[in-house]
DNA sequence: AATGATATGTTATATCATAACATCAACAAA
DNA sequence: TTTGTTGATGTTATGATATAACATATCATT
Protein backbone atom coordinates (compact mmCIF):
# COMPACT_ATOMS: atom_id res chain seq x y z
CA UNK A 1 0.00 0.00 0.00
CA UNK A 2 1.18 3.54 -0.67
CA UNK A 3 2.81 4.67 2.12
CA UNK A 4 1.95 8.63 2.23
CA UNK A 5 -1.77 7.46 1.60
CA UNK A 6 -1.34 5.64 5.01
CA UNK A 7 0.13 8.74 6.54
CA UNK A 8 -2.59 10.59 5.28
CA UNK A 9 -5.17 8.73 6.54
CA UNK A 10 -3.38 8.92 10.16
CA UNK A 11 -3.15 12.04 9.90
CA UNK A 12 -7.01 12.32 9.11
CA UNK A 13 -7.91 10.42 12.16
CA UNK A 14 -5.76 12.39 14.40
CA UNK A 15 -7.31 15.75 13.35
CA UNK A 16 -10.48 13.97 13.96
CA UNK A 17 -9.99 13.03 17.50
CA UNK A 18 -8.92 16.82 17.77
CA UNK A 19 -12.09 17.47 16.59
CA UNK A 20 -10.44 19.45 13.64
CA UNK A 21 -10.61 18.73 10.13
CA UNK A 22 -7.55 18.23 7.70
CA UNK A 23 -9.49 19.85 4.75
CA UNK A 24 -8.28 19.24 0.56
CA UNK A 25 -5.90 22.34 0.71
CA UNK A 26 -4.41 20.96 4.17
CA UNK A 27 -4.01 17.29 3.35
CA UNK A 28 -2.24 18.38 -0.43
CA UNK A 29 0.02 20.90 1.61
CA UNK A 30 1.06 18.02 4.31
CA UNK A 31 0.96 15.56 0.97
CA UNK A 32 4.21 17.92 -0.18
CA UNK A 33 5.54 18.44 2.70
CA UNK A 34 5.64 13.90 3.37
CA UNK A 35 6.91 13.55 -0.55
CA UNK A 36 9.84 16.29 0.15
CA UNK A 37 12.97 14.83 1.64
CA UNK A 38 13.77 18.32 1.93
CA UNK A 39 12.49 21.09 4.10
CA UNK A 40 10.25 23.08 2.09
CA UNK A 41 9.67 27.37 2.54
CA UNK A 42 6.24 28.27 2.61
CA UNK A 43 7.11 30.00 -0.66
CA UNK A 44 8.08 26.92 -2.32
CA UNK A 45 5.34 24.63 -0.73
CA UNK A 46 2.75 27.46 -2.96
CA UNK A 47 4.67 27.14 -6.06
CA UNK A 48 5.04 23.35 -6.29
CA UNK A 49 0.81 23.70 -5.25
CA UNK A 50 0.47 26.48 -7.93
CA UNK A 51 2.06 24.68 -10.75
CA UNK A 52 0.40 21.53 -9.95
CA UNK A 53 -3.60 23.08 -9.77
CA UNK A 54 -5.34 24.97 -11.43
CA UNK A 55 -6.72 27.13 -8.76
CA UNK A 56 -3.81 28.74 -6.78
CA UNK A 57 -3.13 29.06 -3.42
CA UNK A 58 -1.90 32.33 -1.70
CA UNK A 59 1.47 32.44 0.04
CA UNK A 60 -0.61 33.78 3.15
CA UNK A 61 -3.03 30.71 3.29
CA UNK A 62 0.12 28.61 3.15
CA UNK A 63 1.32 30.07 6.41
CA UNK A 64 -1.47 29.88 8.10
CA UNK A 65 -2.26 26.06 7.18
CA UNK A 66 1.28 25.45 8.11
CA UNK A 67 0.24 26.97 11.58
CA UNK A 68 -2.66 24.51 11.76
CA UNK A 69 -0.87 21.62 10.35
CA UNK A 70 2.32 22.41 13.33
CA UNK A 71 -0.55 23.16 15.92
CA UNK A 72 -1.79 19.26 14.99
CA UNK A 73 1.87 17.84 15.54
CA UNK A 74 2.22 17.05 11.58
CA UNK A 75 4.92 19.34 10.47
CA UNK A 76 7.50 20.77 12.27
CA UNK A 77 8.78 24.52 11.72
CA UNK A 78 12.32 24.30 11.18
CA UNK A 79 13.85 28.04 12.92
CA UNK A 80 17.19 27.70 11.58
CA UNK A 81 16.08 27.49 7.87
CA UNK A 82 13.21 29.04 8.11
CA UNK A 83 11.26 25.93 6.47
CA UNK A 84 8.90 23.08 7.32
CA UNK A 85 8.91 19.78 7.35
CA UNK A 86 6.27 16.54 7.95
CA UNK A 87 6.88 15.00 11.45
CA UNK A 88 8.16 11.64 10.72
CA UNK A 89 6.29 9.83 13.74
CA UNK A 90 2.62 10.59 12.12
CA UNK A 91 1.71 7.17 11.36
CA UNK A 92 3.34 5.65 15.27
CA UNK A 93 0.85 4.93 17.59
CA UNK A 94 3.40 4.93 20.90
CA UNK A 95 4.44 8.47 21.74
CA UNK A 96 8.10 9.07 20.36
CA UNK A 97 10.63 10.53 21.82
CA UNK A 98 11.40 14.84 21.22
CA UNK A 99 12.69 15.06 17.51
CA UNK A 100 15.81 16.72 16.91
CA UNK A 101 16.59 17.86 13.75
CA UNK A 102 20.13 17.55 11.38
CA UNK A 103 19.45 20.27 8.86
CA UNK A 104 21.82 20.04 5.62
CA UNK A 105 23.06 23.90 4.97
CA UNK A 106 23.58 23.05 1.46
CA UNK A 107 20.53 21.18 0.20
CA UNK A 108 17.80 21.33 3.04
CA UNK A 109 17.58 17.77 3.62
CA UNK A 110 16.81 17.08 6.79
CA UNK A 111 17.37 14.10 9.37
CA UNK A 112 15.64 13.61 12.34
CA UNK A 113 17.37 12.01 15.06
CA UNK A 114 16.66 11.74 18.76
CA UNK A 115 19.59 12.34 21.57
CA UNK A 116 19.33 9.69 24.62
CA UNK A 117 17.28 10.77 27.85
CA UNK A 118 20.32 11.42 30.05
CA UNK A 119 22.41 13.62 27.34
CA UNK A 120 19.15 16.03 26.65
CA UNK A 121 18.46 16.12 30.91
CA UNK A 122 21.82 17.16 31.38
CA UNK A 123 21.43 19.79 28.96
CA UNK A 124 17.83 20.58 30.40
CA UNK A 125 19.65 20.70 33.83
CA UNK A 126 22.55 22.97 32.24
CA UNK A 127 19.70 25.70 30.60
CA UNK A 128 17.90 25.37 33.94
CA UNK A 129 20.92 26.47 36.04
CA UNK A 130 21.18 29.31 33.37
CA UNK A 131 17.78 30.48 34.96
CA UNK A 132 16.17 29.61 31.37
CA UNK A 133 14.13 27.26 30.04
CA UNK A 134 13.96 25.47 27.04
CA UNK A 135 10.58 26.26 25.18
CA UNK A 136 11.10 22.65 23.38
CA UNK A 137 13.75 20.40 24.03
CA UNK A 138 14.10 20.61 20.33
CA UNK A 139 17.41 20.87 18.67
CA UNK A 140 18.15 22.10 15.20
CA UNK A 141 22.15 21.46 13.85
CA UNK A 142 23.35 23.33 11.01
CA UNK A 143 25.36 20.27 9.53
CA UNK A 144 26.42 19.45 5.81
CA UNK A 145 25.36 16.41 4.88
CA UNK A 146 28.04 13.78 3.53
CA UNK A 147 26.94 13.56 0.25
CA UNK A 148 27.26 17.90 -0.11
CA UNK A 149 30.24 17.63 1.53
CA UNK A 150 31.86 15.06 -1.07
CA UNK A 151 31.09 17.37 -4.34
CA UNK A 152 32.54 20.15 -2.19
CA UNK A 153 35.79 18.28 -2.60
CA UNK B 1 38.46 50.39 34.72
CA UNK B 2 35.18 50.57 32.67
CA UNK B 3 34.79 47.01 31.21
CA UNK B 4 33.14 48.01 27.83
CA UNK B 5 36.53 50.08 26.88
CA UNK B 6 38.95 47.10 28.04
CA UNK B 7 37.03 44.68 25.91
CA UNK B 8 37.19 46.85 22.95
CA UNK B 9 41.01 47.17 23.46
CA UNK B 10 41.01 43.52 24.00
CA UNK B 11 39.41 43.34 20.19
CA UNK B 12 41.76 45.71 18.46
CA UNK B 13 44.79 43.96 19.54
CA UNK B 14 42.81 41.16 18.02
CA UNK B 15 42.11 42.67 14.93
CA UNK B 16 45.73 44.13 14.54
CA UNK B 17 47.19 40.45 15.08
CA UNK B 18 45.00 39.60 12.58
CA UNK B 19 46.06 42.63 10.33
CA UNK B 20 42.57 43.88 10.15
CA UNK B 21 41.46 46.69 10.86
CA UNK B 22 38.46 47.87 13.53
CA UNK B 23 37.26 51.08 12.08
CA UNK B 24 35.51 53.67 13.82
CA UNK B 25 32.28 52.29 12.72
CA UNK B 26 32.88 48.51 12.98
CA UNK B 27 34.62 49.62 16.85
CA UNK B 28 30.71 51.32 17.53
CA UNK B 29 28.92 48.97 16.40
CA UNK B 30 30.62 46.24 18.28
CA UNK B 31 30.28 48.43 21.42
CA UNK B 32 26.68 48.91 20.63
CA UNK B 33 26.72 44.89 21.02
CA UNK B 34 28.60 45.03 24.11
CA UNK B 35 26.34 47.09 25.70
CA UNK B 36 23.43 45.22 25.11
CA UNK B 37 22.22 42.09 26.94
CA UNK B 38 19.71 41.45 24.22
CA UNK B 39 20.68 39.84 20.76
CA UNK B 40 20.19 42.84 18.09
CA UNK B 41 18.81 42.27 14.24
CA UNK B 42 21.25 44.89 12.20
CA UNK B 43 18.37 47.40 11.38
CA UNK B 44 18.06 47.93 15.69
CA UNK B 45 21.86 48.25 15.23
CA UNK B 46 21.88 50.79 12.55
CA UNK B 47 18.53 52.42 14.11
CA UNK B 48 20.38 52.97 17.17
CA UNK B 49 23.66 53.89 15.65
CA UNK B 50 21.37 56.72 13.33
CA UNK B 51 20.01 58.02 16.52
CA UNK B 52 23.46 58.58 18.49
CA UNK B 53 25.27 59.72 15.50
CA UNK B 54 24.67 62.65 13.38
CA UNK B 55 25.90 60.89 9.95
CA UNK B 56 24.01 57.89 9.43
CA UNK B 57 24.94 54.27 8.39
CA UNK B 58 23.07 52.45 5.74
CA UNK B 59 21.47 49.07 6.74
CA UNK B 60 23.72 47.52 4.24
CA UNK B 61 27.14 48.41 6.11
CA UNK B 62 25.85 47.39 9.28
CA UNK B 63 25.44 43.48 7.73
CA UNK B 64 28.78 43.99 6.16
CA UNK B 65 30.66 45.28 9.58
CA UNK B 66 28.88 42.45 11.24
CA UNK B 67 30.03 39.87 8.82
CA UNK B 68 33.43 41.00 9.67
CA UNK B 69 33.54 40.97 12.98
CA UNK B 70 31.91 37.28 12.79
CA UNK B 71 34.81 36.55 11.06
CA UNK B 72 37.35 38.25 13.79
CA UNK B 73 35.45 36.31 16.17
CA UNK B 74 33.97 39.20 18.14
CA UNK B 75 30.43 38.46 17.59
CA UNK B 76 28.23 35.71 17.04
CA UNK B 77 25.08 35.43 14.74
CA UNK B 78 22.57 33.89 15.99
CA UNK B 79 20.84 31.78 13.03
CA UNK B 80 17.26 31.27 15.62
CA UNK B 81 16.56 34.26 16.43
CA UNK B 82 18.20 36.23 13.45
CA UNK B 83 19.93 38.72 15.52
CA UNK B 84 23.56 39.31 16.80
CA UNK B 85 25.71 39.36 20.19
CA UNK B 86 28.95 40.35 21.16
CA UNK B 87 30.92 37.26 22.13
CA UNK B 88 31.41 37.09 25.69
CA UNK B 89 35.38 35.79 26.05
CA UNK B 90 37.00 38.46 23.50
CA UNK B 91 39.06 39.15 26.88
CA UNK B 92 39.99 36.09 27.58
CA UNK B 93 43.78 34.91 26.92
CA UNK B 94 42.85 31.03 26.79
CA UNK B 95 40.95 29.72 23.90
CA UNK B 96 37.82 29.14 25.14
CA UNK B 97 34.64 26.33 24.24
CA UNK B 98 32.56 25.62 21.92
CA UNK B 99 29.42 28.56 22.57
CA UNK B 100 25.98 27.14 23.14
CA UNK B 101 23.11 29.70 23.41
CA UNK B 102 20.18 30.04 24.77
CA UNK B 103 17.85 32.87 23.95
CA UNK B 104 14.54 33.73 25.53
CA UNK B 105 11.97 34.36 22.85
CA UNK B 106 10.11 37.00 24.30
CA UNK B 107 12.81 39.39 25.27
CA UNK B 108 15.85 38.32 23.46
CA UNK B 109 18.06 38.05 26.66
CA UNK B 110 21.10 35.18 25.69
CA UNK B 111 23.13 33.79 27.30
CA UNK B 112 26.34 31.64 26.31
CA UNK B 113 26.48 28.06 28.11
CA UNK B 114 28.83 25.69 27.69
CA UNK B 115 27.89 22.13 27.34
CA UNK B 116 30.36 19.64 28.48
CA UNK B 117 32.66 17.62 25.68
CA UNK B 118 30.96 14.33 26.66
CA UNK B 119 27.69 15.42 26.06
CA UNK B 120 28.88 17.31 22.99
CA UNK B 121 30.65 14.12 21.62
CA UNK B 122 27.50 12.27 21.99
CA UNK B 123 25.86 14.91 20.26
CA UNK B 124 28.62 14.06 17.50
CA UNK B 125 28.92 10.86 17.39
CA UNK B 126 24.95 10.39 16.95
CA UNK B 127 24.78 12.80 14.00
CA UNK B 128 27.83 11.19 11.94
CA UNK B 129 25.63 8.05 12.93
CA UNK B 130 23.39 9.68 10.18
CA UNK B 131 25.84 10.41 8.06
CA UNK B 132 25.78 13.89 8.37
CA UNK B 133 28.59 16.46 10.28
CA UNK B 134 28.19 19.95 12.39
CA UNK B 135 29.08 22.90 10.72
CA UNK B 136 29.74 24.03 13.75
CA UNK B 137 29.47 22.67 16.83
CA UNK B 138 27.14 25.39 18.41
CA UNK B 139 23.43 24.65 19.66
CA UNK B 140 21.10 27.65 19.89
CA UNK B 141 18.43 26.87 21.95
CA UNK B 142 14.79 28.19 22.51
CA UNK B 143 14.09 29.27 25.79
CA UNK B 144 12.26 31.51 28.15
CA UNK B 145 13.95 33.35 30.50
CA UNK B 146 12.64 33.27 33.85
CA UNK B 147 11.88 36.54 34.12
CA UNK B 148 9.25 36.35 30.90
CA UNK B 149 8.21 32.96 32.32
CA UNK B 150 6.75 35.37 35.79
CA UNK B 151 5.10 38.04 33.53
CA UNK B 152 3.48 35.45 31.89
CA UNK B 153 1.82 33.98 34.42
C1' DA C 1 -32.83 29.62 5.11
C1' DA C 2 -30.37 31.84 9.34
C1' DT C 3 -26.62 31.60 12.38
C1' DG C 4 -22.05 31.05 14.08
C1' DA C 5 -17.68 29.06 13.56
C1' DT C 6 -13.94 27.88 10.80
C1' DA C 7 -11.33 28.35 6.50
C1' DT C 8 -9.66 30.90 2.86
C1' DG C 9 -8.91 35.10 -0.10
C1' DT C 10 -6.90 39.74 -0.70
C1' DT C 11 -4.06 43.60 -0.07
C1' DA C 12 -0.64 45.84 2.19
C1' DT C 13 3.36 46.04 4.67
C1' DA C 14 7.01 44.61 8.07
C1' DT C 15 11.31 42.36 8.60
C1' DC C 16 15.60 40.17 7.32
C1' DA C 17 19.12 39.81 3.77
C1' DT C 18 21.95 40.07 -0.54
C1' DA C 19 23.48 41.69 -5.29
C1' DA C 20 25.70 44.93 -8.05
C1' DC C 21 28.07 48.72 -8.78
C1' DA C 22 30.04 53.43 -7.33
C1' DT C 23 32.99 56.06 -4.50
C1' DC C 24 36.30 57.06 -1.02
C1' DA C 25 40.30 56.63 2.07
C1' DA C 26 44.75 54.67 3.27
C1' DC C 27 48.98 53.52 1.96
C1' DA C 28 52.83 51.73 -0.67
C1' DA C 29 55.52 51.97 -5.07
C1' DA C 30 57.05 54.70 -8.92
C1' DT D 1 53.61 63.99 -5.72
C1' DT D 2 51.13 61.09 -8.38
C1' DT D 3 49.47 56.66 -9.30
C1' DG D 4 47.79 52.17 -8.46
C1' DT D 5 45.95 48.86 -5.33
C1' DT D 6 43.27 47.33 -1.66
C1' DG D 7 39.88 47.51 1.56
C1' DA D 8 35.95 50.11 3.49
C1' DT D 9 31.85 52.30 2.83
C1' DG D 10 27.86 54.35 0.20
C1' DT D 11 23.81 53.74 -2.84
C1' DT D 12 20.07 51.65 -5.11
C1' DA D 13 17.44 47.89 -6.09
C1' DT D 14 15.44 43.72 -5.06
C1' DG D 15 14.79 39.04 -3.05
C1' DA D 16 13.07 36.19 0.71
C1' DT D 17 10.50 35.41 4.80
C1' DA D 18 6.57 36.68 7.58
C1' DT D 19 2.49 39.02 9.66
C1' DA D 20 -1.60 42.26 10.10
C1' DA D 21 -6.12 43.50 9.00
C1' DC D 22 -10.11 42.89 6.96
C1' DA D 23 -13.31 40.60 3.43
C1' DT D 24 -15.53 36.60 1.76
C1' DA D 25 -16.75 31.76 1.42
C1' DT D 26 -17.91 27.32 3.22
C1' DC D 27 -19.66 24.04 6.63
C1' DA D 28 -22.46 22.26 10.46
C1' DT D 29 -26.33 23.01 13.05
C1' DT D 30 -30.75 24.71 14.08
Amino acid sequence: MNEIKSILESAERQCEKNSSRLTPKRKKILQELLKSKKALSAYEIADIFNKKSTEPIPTMSVYRILDFLEEEELVHKLKLANKYIACSHISCSHSHSIPQFLICKECNEVSEISIDIDTMKKIQKKVEDENYHLVKPQLEMHCICNICDQLNK
